[in-house]
DNA sequence: GTTATTGCAAACAATTTGCATATAA
DNA sequence: TTATATGCAAATTGTTTGCAATAAC
């Protein structure tokens, strides 16, 4: 876990709050920390609902109303996966990334590219829009016995 | 809608299920059929059906089972929406793009770059992945009274 | 004290599944 | 004939909503 980023996120997530005038009730204080400690990669509402819940109280109810606040505030980033779930993880813009499915395994691993990103600043412009948020999502298998292979984890 | 297209797939999606020994069935026909006229722009399981059931037969449960059929055979797009509803459109090499959502309108566009089609595989080989799909999704809003505004469909 | 937040349970909606029937090969 | 495709209805499952109780400011 990135301690740094899990508290300029915190801080960021709290000025931002506060400013909209948001109360800091229980279970939103407990999703925005379970988060920011384990939300730097994509976690279902499910998993983040079991994660606060065992940290004291959070309904399942509560997770979706706050995920969909964070969202909203652009704190969030969300992903809709295939299996009709849809997945969190905090955004940052220094952490900024991607994602790639292995469909061998069906794991999900995060990349970053500044020319992925150039090029899509690029179609924006051409298309003549201020882009708000973006999502890539790479599916693919590993080439044969490459370098990445061997679970180093 | 492009005749050219529709023809090619149709082809090409008769070839597939045939050699993957998949009967031709009321519901999967019509299914396919429709796709290949109406679903060259996402559509969701429920317009298909509708469609489907406009033109004779096609039950929810076949028109379910047949477009995940044909997504396995790489016949079909998928995009998982924010509204939770799976969308779909036939997937062609020629016709290769991707989506915009307008934010201000919900819109959805479609939109296709060279340079992003470079920058993604690039992205692919640097990670060593033989890359099977991938889609990218951008939100943003017409930049200030731009030319492409005014309604114009 | 006023207003926003919480949690429960019920409501919803998209998708999946069981199974008997119909049908393509 | 024989395995596959279909359609209905029931079951699942992720997510949303109504509402009374609670807690933040």
């Amino acid at each position: 876990m990135d301690a740094d980023l899990r508290d300029r996120w915190l801080e960021h997530t709290d000025r931002r709050m506060t400013a909209a005038g948001l109360r800091a009730g229980a279970a939103r204080t407990g999703v925005v920390e379970f988060l920011a400690c384990e939300g730097q990669c994509l976690l279902s509402a499910q998993e983040i609902t079991d994660g606060v819940r065992a940290q004291g109280s959070g309904s399942a109810a509560s997770v979706y109303r706050v995920l969909d606040e964070l969202s909203e505030l652009g704190l969030l980033h969300r992903v809709d996966g295939r299996d009709g779930v849809a997945r969190f993880e905090i955004a940052d813009l220094e952490g900024h990334h991607h994602h790639l499915v292995d469909e061998s395994t069906g794991e999900v691993r995060a990349f970053s590219d500044a020319a992925l990103e150039e090029a899509i600043a690029a179609v924006g412009e051409r298309l003549g829009l201020r882009l708000t948020s973006h999502e890539v999502i790479l599916r693919g298998v590993p080439i044969g016995g490459g370098p990445d292979m061997g679970g180093a984890e």
